[in-house]
DNA sequence: GCACTAAGTTCAAGCATTGAACGAATGAGG
DNA sequence: CCTCATTCGTTCAATGCTTGAACTTAGTGC
């Protein structure tokens, strides 16, 4: 490593802080060298191949009060574009991102992957790639590749829910079939990230909980997603709360998947569907509610123990939790009130996810997009 | 930030580099220059201000094979010293450490500290430091200050053993006693950091558990101890696991604490110190073996939960519990093993700290030594 | 037109690492 | 004792990105 390479590096991190502050918000380079602290001159320096390069574009001067007007610099319109993709049990999506965060195209179809092998998921996936990135020219950064199970260097380690594709090494074999660059990740993580990318839901770090089949966990530790060191990070729905309790699928007791998983929710109360849970509940069903907040009250106790263990201010909850928000949050702010030790002095924070259903979907895209701005050097190949 | 600074900073990072590799183990310059991937120009040029400060000495030339013989560097023997200085419930202990890792001086003294006002345990440990420090003319670095209870930012947060120091800035106030600077920080996290620095106990991530009378645990992530927002982090003794279990004092209910606390242990085993437990143990005693049993498996069921969120392939016992360890191992390692999700494929690790009744003030030195060593501008103050 | 203001550009200066060449210190072999 | 092989450690020119100041550009206000 020499020198040169060293003030190279400097110029990819000061590249990246960049590329951060036009996600936040487009700039002029005088704009830009007042928020990032580098000067106009290395900004002029460090935007001329960007706009060479067809990463961002120069708008025509705004005419705003004395002086040399200002020519802010966006990110490209027809810049380049990631993917995010999901395999889940009864829905695939895909999505498109561009750079600046906005969604380009999205498509989610319900559809049975419990005995599909890799190959029928990964044709379809293939498929739905190529419907929203088909007809454009724009540079495609890569897929992100969301999916219901512990993933461990590109490979599935563990899928309750979907047996027949453990030890697929799916990203390779979705990158083979695209021909793009693919990243595997777990659901739970990326349905975190998308709260953290590209705008920043809680401001500081958080946990992000939602259930699906299982309950699963997305931790985020400083502006990072924590990922453990094999994969199995923020297994909140493995986290026992009786240890004596009921036998869990995994081998243990009294696992919070068992108390505050969807399954038992809608169990509990009678319903087959989130929807017609969700119908029971704005109806007033009684029953409905109790089998909410029976969970909220589990939901609560393992999520408190999250925190005494990890220490983050924010718990945001998603998914089907968000959908539920209403008749969960008294439950389980109750439980951390009580139980959390940093709660006296600063309550913990419960947050319903704003992103509805494809927030697992855009995570996935945002991955790579975040990827690309943390390693400038990917945009100019 | 100019180039210059940059440049500065590269310079720091290597010389990070090269202090690293001298903890480890002495070497030549060439020897050092192959270790860390630098020339042996940078090296000549890196160590030349160390030996010239004081902190590093070349040794005489060592014949050894062909060639012109190597002269070896190592840390000055009478180089920069760290303190290390603990509070704790039932004593006080300081230890004075060198940048080589080597113990100078330690002393434990048992005194009650629970209803002693912050003057009078500071005038304590002030004597203490005074006692291993005075008559040497080596430059001191700082104090590590070691206290059990929950920190930030230098004051005391929570200290359920010692309320009387509630709310004090203990480190502020040593420092101004001293004439030195201090750093404060939980005793789980500096016993944790004392399996890490200046040798690594795990070889990569790991959480390190103790119990005096609470049970902490210090989470070693990416090389670093994981704090958390607020200090709050790794509190292990208040996970649940009997959500309707016994009460705690802290509020909630069914905390690992109440069933695998030190105090608790004793209790069933009807010994009042440690040491008769353990001759207990050691003669056979049914009743003791089956109360630390007893404690094992609500402390595994603990750990397990751990586990599933945090994800470290290693877990060392640290305290009362290496103590112990012989008669905890099974019932803890049972309980890892049928609960814990990433277990099936990896065996989750279990081990006795080796540090003994030294680890914690050990740790609280090597946090002074750390710093040094992470930001070698200090060493040319 | 002229003064004023702000945006953007140009340019020499500055520094730690490098790799190659060099000097130093020893052992082996004759 | 001298020479060669070997390894250690030092010397030195070259390198490239950010900076701040000076400069150019492009508007407004009177």
């Amino acid at each position: 490593m020499t020198t040169v390479d060293h003030l190279r590096q400097v110029r990819l991190g000061n590249l990246r802080t960049v590329l951060l502050a036009l996600v936040d918000r487009p700039g002029s380079r005088a704009d830009l060298a007042a928020r990032t602290g580098l000067t106009k001159a290395t900004l002029s320096n460090l935007t001329e191949p960007l706009l060479a390069g067809g990463i961002l574009v120069e708008e025509p001067a705004t005419l705003a009060g004395m002086g040399r007007p200002s020519k802010p610099l966006r990110f490209h319109p027809a810049g380049p574009v990631a993917v995010g993709a999901e395999i889940n049990v009864s829905h695939l999506a895909v999505e498109t991102l561009g750079l600046d965060g906005a969604t380009l195209e999205r498509r989610l179809v319900p559809a049975d992957m419990r005995k599909a092998t890799a190959d029928e998921v990964l044709d379809r996936v293939a498929g739905l790639i190529r419907e929203v990135t088909g007809g454009s020219e724009r540079t495609l950064l890569g897929v992100g590749l969301a999916f219901p199970g512990v993933v461990h260097d590109g490979a599935i380690v563990r899928a309750p829910n979907l047996p027949e594709l453990v030890g697929e090494r799916l990203a390779e074999r979705l990158g083979e079939r695209t021909g793009l660059d693919v990243q595997l990740d777990n659901e739970a993580n990326l349905a975190a990230l998308a709260h953290l990318w590209p705008r920043h839901l809680a401001g500081e770090d958080f946990v992000h909980v939602t259930a699906d089949v299982g309950i699963g966990a997305g931790v985020v530790l400083g502006g990072e997603v924590y990922r453990g060191v094999s994969g199995f990070a923020g297994e909140l729905g493995h986290v026992v709360i009786e240890r004596n309790g009921i036998r869990c699928t995994c081998g243990s007791r009294g696992c919070v998947e068992r108390y505050a998983g969807l399954d038992v929710i809608l169990r509990e109360a009678g319903r087959r569907r989130l929807d017609s849970l969700r119908k029971a509940l704005e109806a007033g069903d009684p029953k409905a509610a109790a089998a909410v907040r029976t969970a909220g009250e589990a939901l609560g106790v393992g999520i408190a123990t999250l925190m005494n263990l990890f220490d983050v201010p924010t718990v945001v909850l998603g998914g089907s939790y968000a959908v539920l928000y209403d008749h969960l949050r008294e439950a389980v702010q109750s439980e951390l009130d009580g139980r959390v030790l940093a709660g006296g002095e600063r309550h913990t924070r419960l947050l319903a996810s704003p992103l509805g259903e494809f927030a697992v979907v855009r995570g996935a895209a945002g991955l790579i997009t975040r990827r690309a701005v943390q390693q400038p050097e990917r945009l100019f190949a």
